[in-house]
DNA sequence: GCCGCTACTGCAATATCTTGCAATAACATC
DNA sequence: GATGTTATTGCAAGATATTGCAGTAGCGGC
């Protein structure tokens, strides 16, 4: 799988982009990468911290955090808020895409490229704004949900 | 101005519609729908508590908050998450809006009736999903900073 | 006014996330 | 290996927001 490749390959690239930016590789930067290596999709900062917690049992949540930070800036992570309003990091370097959530049913899926196209247009004409769709989440209620009612 | 007039209305009515649904009225909810009543348009939860302190130093939090949540059941107030994630509440029963946000110079502004009709009708019918506008904050770039850029 | 019921508050604890500071450790250089 | 520089960590404090519990107070009834 050409997906899980890429993703790899980029994990074990990270201390040496690291070093080349002057910046330290540390245990507990290997430990938050590993765990970042083996989740797809998103997590909340959050669950990333019980997760490495789960391997470690002495990790601190605030290092936890800056290293998110510090893989941000290495654009490896990208973040977001979900519908609660909590930090929620996007994995890897795909393209942008915002989500919706279902406040019924608490599901949430990727926006359609032709929904976000049709929305990032409509806002550029309407309001000149140029939207960055990893920090949208539309609420709101699922078909499936829509449905049932 | 109609809209202050009916606003101003509505929030002298609070008291009798708690005791009408078996509430209390206490002198803290008082207090907090005064510093309502004279917010326009949105406010986050701690900067209402800051409020409140302005008002009585020993206004406590968890109190506001709590006050938040039932004028919110009352359709007084809708909680929503602005950009950064943090509660943010829109004052008044109004109709639903979004919001843009522009992350380089912190300006915000409510999406066009034209834009949410189009990102409404976009998303029921690529994913049969139904938007709740007051729970949707676009990130971006407004006009000014895009073309200072 | 008094009494009783119970909604509500303050307090304390907690979860999530941020940040300053002093000590530690990564790592380049010799 | 030793040394020096400084990025990074752990700790403590802080901000925002939530929640359980015991004591308080709003308020209806008499």
């Amino acid at each position: 799988m050409a997906t899980s490749t890429d993703l790899r390959v980029s994990w074990s690239a990270v201390p040496a982009r690291f070093r080349a930016r002057g910046l330290r590789w540390t245990p507990q930067r290997r430990a938050v990468v590993e765990v970042l290596s083996e989740t797809d999709g998103h997590i909340t900062g959050a669950e990333l911290v019980e997760r490495c917690r789960a391997r470690d049992a002495q990790t601190i949540p605030s290092t936890v955090y800056r290293t998110l930070d510090v893989l941000e800036e290495l654009g490896l992570v990208r973040h977001g808020h979900g519908a609660d309003g909590r930090e929620e990091y996007h994995v890897g370097a795909g393209p942008e895409h915002g989500h919706l959530y279902c406040a019924t049913c608490g599901g949430s899926w990727e926006i359609s490229d032709a929904a976000a196209e049709r929305i990032v247009a409509t806002l550029a004409e309407t309001d000149g704004f140029e939207v960055d769709l990893s920090h949208v989440t539309v609420v709101g209620r699922c078909r499936a949900c829509d449905a049932g009612a």
